[in-house]
DNA sequence: AGCGTGACAAGGT
DNA sequence: GACCTTGCCACGC
């Protein structure tokens, strides 16, 4: 039995199954997008394949950032206007130059998981 | 085959 | 915080 290599199609698709199941008004990072779609350490492989995305597939493409908050556009560029107006369609609003993660991030049962941190009970 | 490039990430200064 | 360096992966020339 051979290695298991996933082709460049298969790659594809498992990222942009990925990317269709974030939720609205949720953002994630595209380090994430590539470790849920079994991609570890692949965050540039996802870019890429946005990039050369169609746009007829309708990808919530606007949901993914840097792993600091950041958008991936540079500021004031078209492509980082149009990502920020449908953030904000969404309820996502930019703090400074980016979003705040920790309240928009893609993650379920935010405030239980927070408080049940270890270092937020030892400062109470 | 080597090298530059990019919708990245993490760590250091 | 703003940069810089390294590591990372896929492509294109």
């Amino acid at each position: 039995m051979s290695i298991m290599q996933s082709s460049t199609e298969q790659r594809q698709q498992a990222i942009i199954s990925v990317v269709r199941s974030i939720p609205s008004g949720c953002v994630t990072s595209y380090g994430e997008v590539a470790a849920r779609a079994g991609l570890p350490r692949c965050a540039r492989l996802v870019g890429r394949v946005l990039r050369e995305a169609s746009d007829s597939l309708k990808l919530p493409w606007h949901r993914i950032l840097r792993a600091d908050g950041r958008l991936a556009f540079a500021v004031g560029s078209r492509e980082f206007l149009l990502q920020k107006r449908r953030l904000a369609k969404e309820g996502v609003v930019l703090m400074g130059a980016r979003v705040d993660v920790a309240r928009h991030g893609w993650h379920r049962d935010l405030d239980a998981e927070l408080w049940a941190l270890p270092v937020h009970r030892a400062r109470l």
